[in-house]
DNA sequence: AAATATACTTAACATAAGGATAGTAATCGG
DNA sequence: CCGATTACTATCCTTATGTTAAGTATATTT
């Protein structure tokens, strides 16, 4: 990464200050304006900085800049993926299921070995968990007798007691208006490790 | 702040996911694509949710989005103390209390206002809580009606439901075979933030 | 001396993006 | 039953914003 000239330097400290205090980018004219200069001139010095790989830019679209710098690590937390809806074929990390990430911490989850579902509806009410919960699922093909499991249920992961019965698994909701489902072939995406709830 | 509808956590799950994966948030055509909806689809999505204080928007000015919880969450993790059978007369957080201490991670808890306690018992059933959760709890003498306290009921902590009534305080379990608590005088040691479950 | 980088200017352009208007349909609490 | 809220569609308008063009002036490097 080559040297900043002093002028450079001040932008880029002016887009961090920005970041910092908002929360998002300043557009090239907020910018400008901040160092009274031209439109131009303040492209020209995020382009600099672009070129000089400090920061990075996305064509054609606005605000988007992003500030190359370290990433803080702690090992106490891990960071685990937030899954939304699972399309049937991929596998359950893929980009396409992503949609964020939340912060654990270790006691609660393994890295590399977990993920998040946001818990949808009643159907596990007596086991104490709710709608909105945050669900911290450890993946696994397969689980014990009477452990509570995320499967794969029409491309939406739903969390159930699992049972292997004779030649079926029996997915056991614990809410008496929810029938049990039964099946031969259902994915198990894991089973559940933790619940996180906040108020 | 209001309860979110499942849609509207749905949608703030991908801001928090786009501005983590990306540093900087979406524009709200870019949120609409998301999701497959039309732009004003999305707009009112946004809109609903700077209505419930979540998230807040500048006027006229593309990703001018800030997650409000986010704002002070960067540094990780806290530790709050976990704390036992509480002595009467001591502030709560006196060395006697302490049964050792938990990391959670900032979005759960604000470090010196909370503290942790182990539930026990099922008193708070159909509100989630079980006996054996962690619940985190934020320091305040006093609450508002509906909200879940920590009491100090004979020399322990209990969660409840705090109601104020004309001249008198109720609080409430969650489950029926539990009868109201009323009293003249009691000691709120906070409100409920989290429950931390591991299994 | 020529080429390149820095640090700007004014002007113009295309489109990305926010926001308004109008309307549909379903759900929910009083 | 009514009004409010949720969850959208489709169209339109205006402004905000990235980007280019064309140019000036001063340094620094080759």
């Amino acid at each position: 990464m080559k040297q900043l000239t002093p002028r450079q330097q001040e932008i880029l400290d002016f887009l961090t200050g920005f970041i910092e205090k908002n929360s998002y980018p300043p557009t090239i004219r907020e910018t400008a304006k901040a160092f009274s200069i031209s439109v131009k001139g303040a492209y020209d010095h995020i382009k600099a900085l672009e070129k000089k790989g400090v920061i990075k830019l996305q064509e054609n679209r606005s605000r988007a800049l992003e500030i190359v710098s370290k990433k803080e690590s702690d090992d106490s937390v891990t960071e685990v993926p937030l899954l939304g809806t699972i399309a049937a074929g991929n596998p359950i990390l893929a980009e396409e299921n992503w949609k964020g990430s939340v912060r654990v911490p270790v006691e609660y989850a393994r890295t590399g070995t977990c993920f998040a579902l946001r818990v949808q509806g009643d159907s596990m009410r007596d086991a104490g968990i709710r709608s909105g919960d945050l669900a911290i699922i450890e993946q696994r093909p397969t689980a014990e007798n009477g452990e509570i499991v995320a499967a794969l249920i029409e491309d939406s992961a739903t969390l159930k007691r699992f049972f292997r019965e004779n030649n079926r698994i029996r997915l056991q909701a614990e809410n008496p208006d929810y029938a049990p489902i039964y099946t031969q072939d259902v994915r198990i995406l894991g089973k559940l490790k933790a619940i996180l709830r906040s108020y």
